[in-house]
DNA sequence: TAACGCATGTAATACGTTACATGATTCT
DNA sequence: AGAATCATGTAACGTATTACATGCGTTA
């Protein structure tokens, strides 16, 4: 028994804003959104964590200064020495397996929920993801139209096919608790 | 644009011991594998975590030694406290959607990568992902026979199903980096 | 009897979140 | 003028990981 499993997760933390910046270049404030409009669902950093790590990439010459605007902000990009950073991260240092998600926690333990009050969370659960499901779709429409570059895309694609099987499945919990009570 | 998204983990810690322990009886030891185990793809706590969680659930009351053994351990299982406070966050506690994955950020940060050696790393994507899978089967098999209860199965019966879309997924991403060549 | 697995804990360090703190620009 | 948003940072606190530390029981 015992699926593989479970390791840390190093810091990638500062392979996804050289990621982000490889993809745009920005300031920290916008980073911030982007990190979570784009890798959202993948990874969170707030902007207390952000603005030290850019420093410490600037340091480390992975980032740099690329313009200055309005209220001191900084505009950064990735430098050479960054690009070649998070392509030797991909390509030779394992992958940490690691993954963490309050939601699955919940559903793992619906069984431990009465019928009706298990039927009324699997409920409330598929309100949450077709939510969900439909800012991602409108978010697809978006790219579609303004065709933007980037990782996004493919990645978008299958968080729709998940969503699919997620919902179907959660349909199935409600009728198994429907049928219980 | 911008997906719903990321909040904070509260203390999922805590109520997944409890669950686990609502489900079986165990000592810090084995609540450690067993975290690994079921939990794995949701949520990791080492014993350095657990002990310290378990001593403070002793302390409010939510759970409570139930047994010794041999080498100085001690068997705790959930309380009715413990269990109603389950129950009390399952159904009232809104929940935290902050999603971890090193892999989710990976497989975004991917479109780096020149197609060789994207292809070079769904591959490997791929082949972890069937190994991955593989240990699922035999685990579902393993409950089959030994009929165990819990949430665990319907779970692993969903974690199969989006096994099967990120197969297909994984595979158009090899295709499509092997066309780009 | 040596090695391995069971079993429990603490300490140091790193990472992440919330709260504090400040100020400029734009919009109403 | 006041509110909202842009923009940057630090501090305190809580959580997680790695390393340290110890010892019993079983098996080879």
């Amino acid at each position: 028994m015992s699926i593989p499993t479970c390791q840390t997760w190093d810091i990638s933390l500062r392979h996804s804003i050289l990621g982000l910046l490889a993809l745009a270049p920005s300031n920290g404030y916008e980073l911030t959104r982007r990190f979570d409009d784009s890798l959202g669902h993948a990874w969170h950093a707030g902007h207390s964590q952000i603005y030290p790590e850019l420093a410490k990439l600037e340091q480390a010459g992975m980032v740099e200064v690329v313009g200055e605007g309005a209220r001191g902000s900084r505009t950064f990009a990735v430098t050479d020495a960054g690009r070649a950073e998070v392509r030797r991260w991909m390509a030779e240092e394992e992958p940490g397996r690691g993954q963490r998600s309050e939601t699955a926690v919940r559903w793992f333990l619906a069984f431990l929920l009465e019928p009706a009050e298990r039927r009324a969370f699997f409920e409330g659960e598929l309100a949450y993801l077709e939510a969900h499901d439909a800012s991602m779709r409108a978010l697809r429409e978006e790219l579609e139209a303004s065709g933007r570059r980037g990782g996004f895309r493919p990645v978008l694609e299958m968080g729709l096919r998940v969503n699919d099987v997620m919902r179907e499945w959660l349909r199935e919990q409600i009728q198994a608790a429907s049928a219980a009570e």
